[in-house]
DNA sequence: TATGAATGAGCTTTCATTCAT
DNA sequence: GATGAATGAAAGCTCATTCAT
């Protein structure tokens, strides 16, 4: 793992713990076993790290949706290994899923490039893929833009909840509720 | 308006813009025209404000879906005064929704008592609601703790929207669409 | 005494000891005996301490080079006032000469305005009312950019030692001696 | 060019753009173009690099001072060497004159050996050659450290100047000038 | 009650220096 | 010798909080 990986890792630990405001740049050095200046000569300053956090859990999110945008399947199944991925990724991952999930609401000005993109781009992704599915008569007609912010915090919301209470959570029931109720949402 | 409503008017006011976080209390104190030690006349730190802005929030959240659960009209009835009213306030006090929405998720460890109050028992509440719906046929078997929390937070991320947009934003429609996303995800 | 007073006095005694570079926010607020905090009600940053302490000698210098530019004597008799007035203030305000002399010198990009103030406009001062007594017959005719500029700092020159053998330094001399170099160079 | 001389041009360069203080030794590696490690080969630590510059700078200086001192030709001639050389090393080493010039100014008690030279001891050689032109008869009684002193001063004060200005700038005419100005003062 | 100047702990960030490779 | 990643002490600056007026 470089060092870089190293210090993304260990400060997704510690600011999902803390959170990114009661999080100080010695703790997330601490945390990774290394000096503060080392932190600082692999990012330019503290908002840089959680920046990086949410670029790399973007780049995963939307390359799997854009992936499934291109697919010629049905919306019902793109639905599902979306699903399926974003809990499993969960499970994988928790730290760095309870950074997106805890730090993605700064007020829009002082808002990070890699935040907003996450909180636009990806609702912004599952509009366009909803708008097909509502073209090809999959889904009825709702309206797109509003419909997948909603579904985008629902998930968000279930996701919460799992990964405050990860140690025993049922993972698959949950996964199949939230499938139910959004594909109930949409035929 | 007492000084202490006062303050936690203008208090809504800059978090709302700034977030919690980046709001001085000397920002507070210019917004409302008060001297910084008047505010600590009414609060005793910088935190309670933001305890205080939640608090009467939820208040009035709790007090309706209180009532909800009392009486004799059926969920969808329910829900529909529900989402009546969130948008309603919504568009009353768009700073007070706009800091329930954007401070609600600090980590459990420092969270106030009434963010906590906010985000675990309204889902909580809600879930009460569904579950005697369940039993009374009105809907499917779903697992109501957690459609709840799906359910409020799909609200929420269809307010922040709103909330983000408000001068072109039309209510009605939004209300509309997600009562019935919401509905046909339960039925 | 004003506390912004207080805090330039104290902050040219500890600059003069130690030079800028070496001087910390700390220890100009324990030699004016006030926290850091404080400094920083009356000032923006460390640079603005010195910005100020340069900006209210160079008031006092150009204040008196405006004055004689308007006269009606003779140069010789401006530059005898000039250098009497230079040597009163050096024996009054050591520190603020000290100052003065000693962290004029930043590369220009890095400059203070008021620095910028102090080491260009003095010897423009100075250059324009030669260039009137050249005019005038009273001196030969000189280069006056360039000899205002070897005035100024001759006379700085001479200033620095005499700061720094404050205790024994016969000031009545090196005015002498310095008026007779410089009249005897234009004449 | 040994890697010693290398590091001495080059940091020279930096520190006469940039100001001691506000060069890093990345900066200066950087420009000689080896490893800020290969810089701690040759010098114990940043401010010997100075020290280094001064030294370097002050021996040439010097040398022709002391070989001036010596020699049996009027002062007048002296000076004009003096003068001539000066220039001469202006325009050959600008970045080098600019550092004497900037960074020699340390309050004392953090003088590096080699500034205290530079300063002290070069108006000393002066002072000297000026009381033995009195004791001839050459030029008038005036007190030589102080004059000294200001020449040294007022030398310095156009050399800043001319290097400010270096590309469109007449040195001829700044000689020519200055010794002028310098040379009826003494008489 | 209302004020706002004063406080100082605690934060982010820099950078000269080291040392294993 | 040359390297440059790692170090951590030390700096500038902020801001919640206090308290004399």
């Amino acid at each position: 793992m470089t060092k870089q990986e190293l210090i993304r890792k260990n400060a997704a630990k510690v600011i999902a713990q803390e959170g990114y405001h009661n999080t100080t740049v010695q703790m997330i050095a601490d945390e990774a076993g290394v000096a503060v200046g080392t932190i600082y000569n692999y990012f330019g300053n503290k908002k840089e790290i959680l920046n990086y956090i949410f670029k790399v859990e973007f780049k995963k999110r939307t390359k799997l949706l854009d992936r499934l945008n291109k697919e010629e399947i049905s919306l019902k199944e793109k639905l599902r290994i979306f699903l399926d991925n974003h809990f499993t990724a969960l499970q994988a991952n928790p730290n760095e899923a309870t950074v997106l999930v805890q730090e993605s609401r700064l007020p829009s000005k002082y808002s990070l490039e890699s935040v907003d993109n996450f909180i636009n781009n990806l609702p912004q992704l599952l509009a366009k893929i909803l708008n097909e599915a509502i073209d090809k008569g999959e889904i009825k007609a709702i309206n797109p833009q509003l419909i997948a912010n909603a579904i985008f915090h629902a998930i968000r919301g279930v996701a919460i909840q799992a990964v405050e209470n990860q140690d025993d959570y049922d993972f698959e029931m949950a996964k199949e509720e939230l499938f139910n109720f959004i594909w109930s949402g949409l035929i």
